[in-house]
DNA sequence: TTTATATTTAACCAGATGGTTGAATGATAA
DNA sequence: TTATCATTCAACCATCTGGTTAAATATAAA
């Protein structure tokens, strides 16, 4: 139970960091896709695509509905927002950490008058 | 030069998406650390951890300052806001998409009175 | 100088990853 | 029915990954 968070941050990020899956996500941030739709740009065979694109599906970053013998697939939001709510932490700790250095350098600014 | 952008994001998510490097990251975002205090907590070599510090290093989410035999290592959240930039050009869109829906939803509404 | 400490490096290994090709599946079109 | 089309599956392969242990390096302490 513990452990469907990381389990899923590990699959998600794993999955961003190949250059032809994200490029296969940006290509359907406008509309869903077909699995050839989306194999089409690139210079690989489409069972390549399709070994990609289920990477995707296991990190829950698309969706795939199937209709007769073809796939749409289809962006899916929640898990990038997992992703970016992880970093974003971080991140804001960060910012914090300068805005407190900002104040005590006021304070000190303060006392030298 | 077209291409760094998109090698360091393959680093940045392929960095992130081990948890023990997660766990690294988490526990000096309140202040750096050296590799031993960082390698402290895991059941693990220290050689290991130097490898998974170097990974994170390559990826610039860290960085370190050499003092004497100690090491100290500390967040750059650059990194961090490179990955959430790409991550909410999506979320963005994809939200752009549920407003645009309302609206038209609303402008349906309008039109049945 | 000798010894201890902090860290990296090198060599190795099992398993995962990202690609290939060729065959299988399953739905549509002729 | 028979082709054809969209997609996956299976077997294979080279390379990468994440770990190990043992040795090397470099600084600090005795």
């Amino acid at each position: 139970m513990v452990n469907h968070n990381k389990d899923q941050l590990n699959e998600i990020f794993h999955a961003l960091s190949d250059p032809t899956r994200r490029e296969i996500i940006h290509s359907m941030h406008q509309k869903e896709k077909t699995v050839s739709e989306l194999a089409q740009p690139f210079d690989m065979s489409l069972a390549a695509i399709s070994k990609h694109i289920k990477v995707l599906e296991r990190a829950k970053l698309i969706e795939r509905s199937v209709n007769g013998r073809t796939h749409l697939c289809s962006l899916n939001t929640e898990s990038l927002s997992k992703a970016t709510e992880w970093l974003q932490f971080y991140e804001k700790f960060w910012s914090n950490r300068f805005d407190l250095l900002e104040k005590e350098l006021l304070e000190a600014k303060k006392k030298e008058h």
